[in-house]
DNA sequence: GACTTGACTATCG
DNA sequence: TCGATAGCCAAGT
C-alpha cells in the first residue's frame, strides 16, 4: 500500500497536483482515499517524495494548520496557486 | 473478530 | 459555495 502510493507519488510532475482518491485509485486501491492519507502520514518529514502535491477532491488542503502552510508554500513555489484557499483542479490536476 | 478512527468523497438542501 | 450527511475501507485497539 505505502510503496504503491510512493511509486505513484514519484511520478507526479512539479506544478501538478492529485487528489487523495485518484492517488489511491492509481496505486491500485479505488475508493481508498482515506487510506492514501494515512499512508502519507507515515512518510518521514524529510522525504524526497512530493507529498505536498496531494490535496482533497475539493481542491483544498486537508492538513492541520502548521503543515498546511508548508504545503501551500511548496505548491506556490512550483506554480500551483491557491485562489481563496482553493486550488483550481481543472487546471492543475495531474492525469496521465 | 467486533469496533473505532480518520491528510476522503459524493450528494443534497 | 457551504455545511451536514451518509457511505467507504484498511489499520489499530
Amino acid at each position: 500500500m505505502l510503496t504503491a502510493i510512493c511509486q505513484v507519488l514519484a511520478r507526479i510532475p512539479a506544478g501538478r497536483v492529485i487528489t487523495y482518491g485518484d492517488l489511491a485509485a492509481m496505486a491500485g486501491y479505488p475508493r481508498a482515499a482515506r487510506r492514501a492519507g494515512q499512508a502519507l502520514r507515515q512518510l518521514p518529514a524529510d522525504t524526497a517524495l512530493p507529498w505536498h502535491r496531494v490535496i482533497n477532491a475539493s481542491g483544498r488542503i486537508s492538513l492541520p494548520e502548521p503543515a498546511a502552510q508548508r504545503q501551500r508554500e511548496r505548491l506556490e513555489r512550483e506554480g500551483v496557486i491557491a485562489i481563496g484557499g482553493r486550488i483550481d483542479l481543472g487546471r492543475f490536476r495531474w492525469q496521465p
